[in-house]
DNA sequence: TTGTATGCGTTATCAG
DNA sequence: CTGATAACGCATACAA
């Protein structure tokens, strides 16, 4: 048999009664404030905190005849290759469904979530798609007709509610370091190209940057992930000793990790003969001997607005905007462990 | 004005229609199916079926007075120095998460998460708690009279529903794993002791299986993290290098990292020269350029078997057992991709 | 603007 | 073992 806890939670006819109103204005005061007198209103509201008033969930639900859920869908499915190193990720989607749990919680709506896709729309009001990869995998939620966010990578996104990180204008900030820090000769990293939107967009930033400057770069293709940097370095090594290149900017930080280990294999030092800088701030950085600066994507950022941006167009139909945070740069003597 | 979504599920009603029964033995069919003759059951069932029934959890909640909710809270929370750590243990949450979800979704609850720390029982009907520290933890949450269940590391509690890791026997792995492949002189670098269960326990586990075959155990007590092992290694490095030590057992792999890292840079060669092993199963060991052994917690197992007995605790009143889950060795061979 | 009354899908009580 | 029926807490026509 099921035990039964006690429940002292106040509802709405305790709060009724004590502010001498129906339940139905009770309800109104949490649903439309704006259509309840403002006497009763505060009187409602005082009422509600006294008691500690929180309307339940369910009910609501149940009375709208709404599912009264919220899904939060990680949709990180990439080639077989890379998915090694989607635990290195792992960080980012906890930190940003920490950060869809803190605006859903004070709605009247319950966060759901699902792993392993096997979530079908329908069966909630409003869907977050955490780190989708192609158009082809938002479609279906789109046209499903339930209000749909999706995050974080948007190069080749057109449609839809969306919010994502300012690949572009965060490569701006690795190159803006470089150039700030004196270098002439630089060079980039790049991997997945042109397929990878999050690619595409951070090597655009960084080649227009130092455009701007009236300066080249050299570009060089390599693997994602720790193998891929140290041969780009590896590619680049006359050059790094000529000192004809004293920088290199890489697509992310588990290529730049590579990259730094390589270099200083070869002898070459950081950040006196040759800097450094990573994308994506990874926690993994940390376990190289040196710091070098990153760029942090900012999810919390991204999908605490993605998320209140679902919430509010699930109250009235709201525009097709695309939201775009600007990621934020991570320097080398900066202890990544700092409250922001 | 929010909008409607059609939801085509069939309710209770359908089901009992169609099956030629009341609402009620429907509810029964699903709740307390030994209480519903055969013939009417399979009828309920089949219908079910057919019309792609599932109950209504809010509903369900609703009426059973019951909030309808189970938690799943991280309590996460090591020391200070310890913080930045956590995040290479981001995966590992994440496995777990979906583990719990797996067994929670099919249940007639919905699983919540609170990654800070704001929840109060009395708003959920059972509390799982994800990597507690201290049983004054768990205190409150036992008290509160919800049922509750926590992980993962057991040594030190003693009371409640808890489902964990064998420390002990992970560790009896990792010094079976050296003892077969022909090491004779081995040393251990433990962390926290006596504060951490993990860390006793694994080191116990460790000297026991040395003992057993007779040979005794150079233990050294090291920061816990990359640095500690670095450090750790360079005591040993006289016997490292007189050949009296041949292996290596560490606490956990984020220690074992900083110890690879060192000894490769002392220029001994790794599994040649001397052969380490970690703990934990971190995906930060791909990072190195070789492979080492380490434990699997299997976590997924262990959070998978917590969630099923919390939600049977939830219908009796189960006892206060305590489940172990044996780790399981990785060998360095063995492509820690690979489906389990 | 406010209150009354009804229903949302399910479980639990009670009578048969 | 089974069925009718009354809650559960809330939102919303509808009436006032």
């Amino acid at each position: 048999m099921r035990a039964a806890y006690p429940r002292d939670t106040p509802d709405q006819q305790r709060v009724a009664t004590v502010a001498r109103v129906s339940t139905a204005t009770v309800s109104r005061v949490f649903n439309s404030p704006h259509r309840v007198g403002e006497a009763r209103r505060n009187r409602v509201l005082q009422a509600a905190k006294e008691l500690g008033y929180t309307p339940n969930k369910f009910a609501s639900a149940l009375a709208r005849k709404a599912t009264g859920r919220v899904l939060f869908l990680d949709c990180n499915k990439l080639a077989a290759h890379d998915r090694v190193n989607q635990a290195y990720y792992a960080g980012l989607y906890k930190m940003s469904l920490e950060a869809v749990l803190g605006a859903v919680e004070s709605s009247t709506y319950h966060l759901t979530i699902d792993l392993n896709g096997s979530a079908k729309p329908g069966d909630y009001d409003g869907i977050i798609l955490f780190d989708v990869d192609s158009p082809e995998q938002v479609a279906p939620f789109l046209s499903s007709g339930i209000p749909t966010v999706y995050g974080h990578h948007l190069g080749g996104f057109s449609k839809g509610l969306r919010a994502g990180v300012d690949n572009k204008g965060g490569s701006v900030l690795a190159a803006q370091y470089l150039l700030d820090r004196g270098h002439r000769g630089i060079a980039y990293l790049t991997g997945r190209v042109p397929e990878l939107n999050s690619h595409k967009d951070r090597l655009e930033g960084f080649v227009i940057r130092l455009e701007e400057a009236n300066l080249g770069c050299t570009i060089l293709q390599t693997p994602v992930g720790p193998r891929g940097g140290a041969r780009g370095v590896q590619s680049l090594e006359k050059k790094l000793r000529a000192g004809s290149i004293t920088a290199i900017g890489v697509m992310n930080d588990l290529t730049a990790f590579g990259a730094v280990q390589e270099l200083l294999r070869l002898g070459i030092r950081i950040p006196e003969d040759v800097e450094v800088v990573g994308f994506d701030n990874l926690p993994i950085l940390d376990l190289l001997p040196v710091r070098i600066p990153t760029v942090d994507l900012s999810l919390d950022e991204v999908y605490s607005r993605a998320a209140k941006k679902l919430l509010s167009s699930l109250e009235s139909q709201g525009e097709q905007e695309e939201l775009l945070v600007l990621p934020r740069l991570i320097r080398p003597n900066s202890n990544p462990g700092d409250p922001k």
